[in-house]
RNA sequence: GGCGCGGUGGCAGAAUGGCGAUGUAGAGGACUGCAAAUCCUCGAAUGCCGGUUCGAUUCCGGCCCGUGCCUCCA
């Protein structure tokens, strides 16, 4: 049952007690929908849904609530708006719904609710408010700001103190601010960039007040609407702790008279694409949409948790092979025993507890390998059964597994002409017409990239990439 | 400059105060008309220097190397 998270808060893994087991609450930050998700965001998400699911399996699956949200409000979603030429609707309708495919692709559940910033504009104003009322937020020049020093406890989660922060700011600071450390809540919006009226930023150059949240505002403001002032985990990606998650924090408990925000913080490592940092400007930026073109989303997720979620993670087209290796080596296994009835069993104790032990996927997938070296050896029937079930079972947790092992190694080829020359193979082995067997394997490889296996039991087939 | 993370066999990657998993790649063998798959066997690793200890890869200190955040970022 005991699950152990890492938490950003203490630097340590803790023993995880929901505030109420029988609702744990998950919040995972979302994507900014502006552009095609990388395999950068699609670790995040991969990692966390797992975590999701880890804790519906330890506390039940009515019990658990995931929420992660849609960024659709942000100055980068206005710019990529004005290159396009499309309306800012279009583009966070078009890229939330592509994410969301992309995602789904990798075995990514989809969230229980997956609210979007501009549903809660209310919310968010109303939660500046009470910042204002309370002293911790202040009005500036058609800003709202938050008066970092008027949170004490700032500065907690990422460990830095405010004299560093302004020693290493490498911006200047805005000339508004009562302090360098103050952010934006809100932001006078220009006719032309999308705006709420308010009652806040009314000056001669923004008559109407319009305006439009900060980045930060939106997470607290949604997770006080969905999760509650209080709740259990908070994940992202370790590039959120400052100022995002940080900023949330203080924005949340100030709004909520001192009451605690979030018990766990999770966050996960940064990727690299062949050894270098991924950028637009390298051109390396690997996007899931193109990946799951050419390759089975389920390779994709196989490689994406074969590295503890918070160590540091060099993505590389050999490590994305040798994944496809490992699980057409496991399909294999299962297809070799498609004939027999998989036992009903548990997840094996051993994967369940790495998986709880703050998700430890490599540990989790040397005993799958263990596993699926007991199905390979198997001699019995009973044991070729049993191990059968304990791979699919362990792989239904980890979001593996879960395919048709015939339809694995299909892939998108044409069956039915595939099988007539199975056929004709088979009649030419069984007259040993080696020649001509070999012949038509070579055609089926040159034809349909279709390569042929003679087993015991008869010819299988399998679909190159 | 401030804060943080990492350095384990060719590669990937866990764990651990005392026998260092697992996968992959490699070598040899079995099986096979051939090939693939599978099975059996094998070699191969804790960045450097100190300290604590009977014993350190693990704990502590220093160093080197790599890397992230401090500005939008998963």
């Amino acid at each position: 049952m005991t699950v152990f998270i890492y938490n950003t808060l203490s630097r340590q893994k803790e023993e995880f007690k929901p505030i109420n087991p029988m609702k744990v609450r998950v919040y995972f930050c979302g994507p900014t929908v502006y552009n095609y998700a990388h395999i950068g965001n699609a670790r995040a998400c991969v990692v966390f849904n797992l975590l999701v699911k880890v804790l519906r399996y330890a506390y039940g699956a009515a019990h658990v609530q995931y929420v992660s949200n849609i960024t659709d409000i942000d100055d980068k979603i206005i710019e990529a708006a004005k290159q396009s030429g499309e309306d800012i609707g279009v583009i966070t309708k078009k890229y939330s719904d592509i994410y969301n495919a992309d995602m789904s692709a990798l075995g990514a559940v989809q969230p229980d609710s997956q609210p979007h910033a501009t549903e809660y504009i209310p919310q968010m104003l109303a939660m500046i408010g009470k910042l204002i009322e309370s002293g911790h937020a202040y009005v500036a020049e058609g800003h709202v700001l938050f008066s970092v020093p008027s949170f004490p406890d700032y500065g907690r989660l990422s460990r830095r103190n405010r004299d560093d922060m302004i020693a290493g700011a490498r911006v200047e600071v805005a000339p508004y601010k009562k302090d360098p450390a103050d952010f934006v809540l809100w932001k006078p919006s220009t006719p032309e960039q999308p705006g709420w009226d308010s009652p806040y930023g009314r000056c001669p150059e923004n008559l109407n007040g319009r305006g439009r949240p900060g980045w930060h505002l939106e997470c607290s403001a949604m997770n006080e609407a969905i999760n509650g002032n209080h709740f259990d985990i908070h994940a992202g990606g370790e590039d959120l702790i400052f100022p995002h998650h940080e900023n949330e924090i203080a924005q949340s408990v100030c709004a909520h008279g001192g009451e605690p925000y979030v018990n766990y913080w999770m966050h996960n490592g940064w990727l690299t694409v062949e050894g270098q940092k991924m950028s637009k400007s390298i051109g390396n930026v690997v996007l899931v949409h193109d990946l799951i073109k050419r390759i089975p989303g389920e390779v994709i997720r196989f490689a994406l948790l074969s590295a503890h979620y918070r160590q540091p993670f060099d993505w590389t087209e050999e490590l994305l092979q040798q994944s496809k290796r490992t699980l057409d080596r496991y399909y294999g296994l299962l297809r070799d025993v498609k004939d027999i009835e998989a036992d009903d069993i548990d997840v094996p104790q051993i994967i369940a507890e790495a998986l709880k032990d703050d998700l430890n996927t490599p540990k989790a997938f040397a005993e799958l390998a263990v596993i699926a070296k007991a199905l390979s050896s198997a001699k019995t029937e009973a044991e070729k059964a049993e191990a059968k079930g304990a791979l699919l079972a362990a792989g239904r947790l980890i979001g593996l597994l879960q395919q048709d092992a015939e339809a694995w190694f299909r892939g998108d080829a044409d069956v039915r002409v595939i099988e007539q020359k199975i056929t004709e193979i088979q009649a030419a082995r069984s007259a040993k017409d080696y020649k001509k067997a070999d012949q038509l394997r070579e055609a089926l490889r040159q034809e349909h990239a279709v390569s042929v296996s003679v087993t015991p039991s008869g010819i299988t087939w399998r679909k190159e990439s």
